[in-house]
DNA sequence: TTGAAAGCGCTAACAG
DNA sequence: CTGTTAGCGCTTTCAA
C-alpha cells in the first residue's frame, strides 16, 4: 500500500544508498548499472516502506505528467460518454494514465470551454481527448492546439486535428443489409432532421444499399423528424398510414434506438405486429432502450468504448514520441459500427 | 489564453520586479503590502504574458494539489454515474478544484480497487470521492483512509466514514402519496428481490404512508422480482392476474423505472390502459425510459447530481480545514428524492 | 515596500 | 558500480 508520508530519501537512508541508486533501480534505467544484491534491498526497502514516488514532483522535473485531460461534452445525458471515458481510462491506466476529466456543455461558449482547456493546460496535462457527444463538426478553442489532441467521435470545423469518428456508412449499410437479407424489399427509412454528418451518411448509405441490392433506392420512401421517440412516432405514423397495404414498407430502418422506440408504439397502435408484420432496425444500441423493448431491438453500436480506447492510446503513443499525429490528421479514423442482433427483424410475411 | 512556457521567472524579469513580488501580487497574499502601482504593473504583465502558475509546481511547494481523485463504479452502463461526475466536477470547478476520475467495476477485487486508490495517492489529490451505482453497503480499500474522502450513494460496512445517499423512505413516501392523492386504495408494490438498503427501505416507507392512511399497508400486495424489465413484466403479471377485478390494484408502485416499463407491457397485454385502468409510479427518473414511455412515467428522482456536488463541496471543505468530516461521519447525509410528475397517475376508475 | 534564497521530491548529468 | 549535485517552478521565511 503507497504511503505519502515516505520518500525516495527515507528509502535510500533506508537501503543504505544514494537517491540516484534508488531512482535507478525503481525506474529500470537502462545504462545504470547497479549490483543485483543492491537492486534487490532496494526495491525489498521500498516495498517494505510502502513507497510510491511522488507524481507531482516526478512530472516537475520529467516535464511529464502522465496525465491526459479529457473534455466531454454532456456528461450526464446519455450512457456515451461513460462508454466514451471507460475506453478511455482503461486504455490509459494500462499504460499508467489517468484521465482529469471535465465536463463542458455542447452549447458552452468558445471562452468557457477555452477556460477547460487551459484549466488542464495549467495542470500540464500531456495531452487532451475532446469527446462531443453525437458525431458532428466542431469548433474547437484555439489553445487546444498547445499539446498533442484527439477529437472524439466529431471532426474540426479546420479540419487539421486527429480525430476518430464512427463508420456511419457502413453502420447503415449492415442494418438495411440484414432487413435486405431476410427477404424484405420495401424498407423505409426514418430519418432524422438535424443536419449532421450521421443524417446524410445513413441516408445515403441505405439509398446506395437498395440501388446496389437492384432496388430503387432513391424512390425508397424517408420521413423525417426530430431524432426522439415523439419523432419516431410521428414519422412511423406517416409511413405505415400514407399507402395502400400493397406498397406499404414491411421493414423500417430508424435513424437512432429512440425513434425505433417512436416506431414500436406506432406500429402497436395500429395493430402491427414486430416482428412478424414489420421489421425494424435502429441504431445506437443504446442498451436501456434497445435490449428492453419487446421485442428486443436489432440495431446498430456506436464504438464510443472503442473510440476512446484508441484515441487515448494514440494520444499516448503522440506523447511519447511513437506516433505523428499530424499525420494521422489528414483523415478522420473511422471505427465500426457493428449490428447488434436481436429480435426486431424476420422475413416478411408473403 | 494561458501559455505553458513561460513562467512565474519571465513575468519577474518582464515586469522589473522580483519572483516573489510576482507571487505575492498574483496570489493575493494577505501580509504582502506592495505599492498599487507595482500590482498594477505585475498583473499587466502577466495578463500580456498569458502567464498562468505551474499547478504542479505550485503543489509540489503547497502539498496542496487543488485535485481530487473521483472512482466511479460503472461508469458506462447508466447515466447515473455521469450524472454523479457532472455535480461533483461543477461544484469542483467552482473552487478551482479538478477531478482524476477513475473507473472500477462493482464487482472488482479488493486489491484492483486498491491499485486505483494508491494511483491516486501516488497523485497526491487532496481527497478522494468513491462512488457507488446504486444505494449500498460497500466494502473498502484500507488504503482509502489516508486521505480525507466520502462516499457517495453508499455507506461503508465499517461505518466511519463521511457518507451522503438518496432518501430511499421520502422518495418511496412520495411516490405512494401521489397515487393516494389521486384517490386510491388499492396499491401494489413491484419489488426488487436483492438485498440491497433500498429494497428494505422502500418496502418499509410503502407500508407505513399506506397504514398511515388507514389502510392496511401489511396486507398490501407486494410481488418481488429482479429489479429489470422483465422482472418488473412478470412481477405485474402476477399481480395483475391473481385476483379477480375487484380487489386488483388499481395503482403500482414500482421498485423502479425499468421494473415499471414491464409493468407497462404486462398491461398493455391484460388490456388495461394507463392511466385509466392501471396507475403506475417509478423510481429513478431514468429521462430515456421515464419521459418516452407512453403514457409519461411520474416517478421519483435520485439525487445523483446533488450527492455529486454535496460530496465534492464537503471533501473541499474538509481539505480546506472548514469541516471536520469525521463528525460527519457518524451518520451519512440524506438528500432528498423529489417526486417527478408526468402522466402515469390519474384517479382510479370509480 | 521589496528581494534573496531555501526547499517541496524527483531525475539525470557528471564524477568517481 | 555508486554518489553528488543542479534544477524543474513555485511559495515563503527572513532580511533589507
Amino acid at each position: 500500500m503507497s504511503n505519502k508520508n515516505i520518500n525516495i530519501k527515507d528509502v535510500a537512508v533506508a537501503a543504505g544508498v544514494s537517491v540516484t541508486t534508488v531512482s535507478h533501480v525503481l525506474n529500470e534505467v537502462s545504462y545504470a548499472r547497479i549490483s543485483p544484491k543492491t537492486r534487490d534491498k532496494v526495491r525489498t526497502v521500498a516495498e517494505e516502506l510502502g513507497y510510491g514516488p511522488n507524481r507531482l514532483a516526478q512530472a516537475l522535473r520529467t516535464q511529464r505528467t502522465g496525465m491526459l485531460g479529457l473534455v466531454s461534452e454532456d456528461i450526464a445525458t446519455t450512457p456515451h460518454a461513460g462508454r466514451i471515458i471507460l475506453g478511455a481510462d482503461e486504455a490509459a491506466k494500462a499504460r499508467g494514465y489517468n484521465l482529469i476529466v471535465i465536463n463542458t456543455s455542447g452549447s458552452a461558449s468558445l471562452e468557457s470551454r477555452q477556460a477547460d482547456i487551459a484549466a488542464l493546460l495549467d495542470r500540464r496535462v500531456d495531452g487532451i481527448l475532446y469527446a462531443t457527444m453525437y458525431h458532428r463538426n466542431v469548433e474547437l478553442p484555439a489553445n487546444l492546439g498547445s499539446v498533442p489532441s484527439v477529437l472524439v467521435d466529431s471532426v474540426a470545423t479546420g479540419g487539421n486535428i486527429t480525430a476518430v469518428i464512427p463508420d456511419e456508412e457502413g453502420g447503415a449499410r449492415a442494418a438495411v443489409e440484414a432487413l435486405l437479407a431476410a427477404g424484405h424489399r420495401r424498407i423505409g427509412f426514418l430519418n432524422n432532421t438535424d443536419d449532421v454528418p450521421a443524417t446524410r451518411q445513413r441516408l445515403s448509405a441505405f439509398r446506395a444499399t437498395l440501388n446496389e441490392a437492384g432496388l430503387d433506392g432513391d424512390a425508397a420512401p424517408v420521413e423525417s423528424e426530430p431524432s426522439e421517440v415523439q419523432g419516431g412516432y410521428e414519422a412511423a405514423r406517416r409511413m405505415l398510414s400514407r399507402k395502400d397495404r400493397a406498397d406499404m414498407p414491411t421493414a423500417l430502418f430508424c435513424y437512432n434506438d429512440r425513434m425505433a422506440m417512436g416506431a414500436y408504439r406506432a406500429a402497436a397502435e395500429l395493430g402491427l405486429s414486430i416482428p412478424d408484420d414489420l421489421s425494424i432496425v435502429g441504431f445506437d444500441d443504446q442498451e436501456l432502450i434497445a435490449a428492453n423493448l419487446y421485442p428486443a431491438l436489432t440495431t446498430v453500436a456506436l464504438p464510443h468504448y472503442e473510440m476512446g480506447a484508441w484515441a487515448a492510446e494514440h494520444l499516448i503513443d503522440a506523447v511519447e514520441g511513437k506516433t505523428d499525429l499530424s499525420l494521422m490528421a489528414l483523415h478522420p479514423t473511422i471505427l465500426g459500427c457493428p449490428l447488434v442482433v436481436r429480435d426486431s427483424i424476420t422475413a416478411p410475411r408473403q
